[in-house]
DNA sequence: CTACAATGTATCGCCTGTCTATACATAGAG
DNA sequence: CTCTATGTATAGACAGGCGATACATTGTAG
C-alpha cells in the first residue's frame, strides 16, 4: 500500500471554525448538505473533508439556534434540504469572522519566529 | 452587572493550534507550566486564559509522545517542572506550523468576502 | 432486469481535548 | 495567623468531529 496519504486538516483544527466556514459557505448563496460539503472540499482543495455525521449535525444545530433557516425542494427529482442564512446568521457570521481574524493573528504572531520554510541552503 | 466581560477567544479556538502554541513557546525558551500560562496570557493581551487543568495534561500529553523533555527544579525554594523541547518536539513543530498557516489560509480565503468591520456610516 | 455507484439526508456511539472544581504545598505580605 | 500568589495535579462534565450504519432515489453499466 503506497503512502500516498492524500494529508488532511486535524478534526481538532475544525473545531471552532468549522461553523464559522459554513456560516460563511451559505452567506455566498443558498446551499443544501450536499452541496456544501464539496463546496467546502473544494475551496479547501480537497483537505476539508467534511464527513455526514459532522455536516448533518452541525447544521441542525445552526438551525436550532436560529443561525440558518431550511426548506425542503422536491420539485427537482432528488429531494433536498436547502439553506439560507437569517439576520442572526449574518450578525453571527460577522462577530465569529471578526474573532477568528483576532485569533489567527494571535497565533501567527506565536508561531512567527518558527521558520516557514526550514530551507536546507 | 456591567457588561464588561472582558472578551476571552472560544475553548474550541484553542483545539488544533493550542499545541502548536505551547510548542511554539518552548523553541524560544525553557517553560515550566506556570511561567508558559503567564506567557500565553501575554502573548494573547489577556485572550488566552489557559486553565490548569487543560495545562498539565496537555503537557504531560506532549511529554508522553516525545515532543517535550522534564526536569524538576527545587533549587530555588519553589518547585517547579521545567519543559524544553526535544528534537522530535520540534519537527512537530515545524510541521503543526506550516499545516496551520495552510489551514488559517483556507479559512482566511472562505471568510474573505465577509466584511471585516460592517460600518454603520 | 439486475447491480452498482453517486447523490442525498440522517442518527448513534466513540474519542479526545478543554473546562470547572477540587486538592495540596510553599512563599511572601499583612 | 491569614490571605494571596505561586505551582502542580487529577477527576468528571461537556461538546463536537468521526466512523459506521441506515435508507431512498437517480443514473449507468451489464
Amino acid at each position: 500500500m503506497s503512502k500516498s496519504k492524500e494529508q488532511k486538516f486535524e478534526s481538532d483544527l475544525l473545531r471552532g471554525s468549522l461553523d464559522l466556514m459554513v456560516l460563511s459557505v451559505l452567506a455566498e448563496e443558498s446551499q443544501y448538505g450536499y452541496s456544501l460539503q464539496k463546496r467546502l472540499s473544494a475551496a479547501s482543495k480537497g483537505k476539508i473533508k467534511l464527513q455526514a455525521g459532522t455536516l448533518y449535525p452541525l447544521l441542525h444545530r445552526l438551525e436550532t439556534d436560529k443561525l440558518i433557516r431550511s426548506r425542503w425542494d422536491n420539485s427537482t427529482g432528488r429531494k433536498r434540504k436547502w439553506y439560507d442564512l437569517t439576520a442572526k446568521g449574518k450578525k453571527r457570521l460577522s462577530v465569529q469572522a471578526s474573532q477568528w481574524r483576532q485569533y489567527a493573528k494571535c497565533v501567527a504572531d506565536l508561531i512567527g519566529s518558527v521558520a516557514s520554510q526550514p530551507k536546507p541552503t
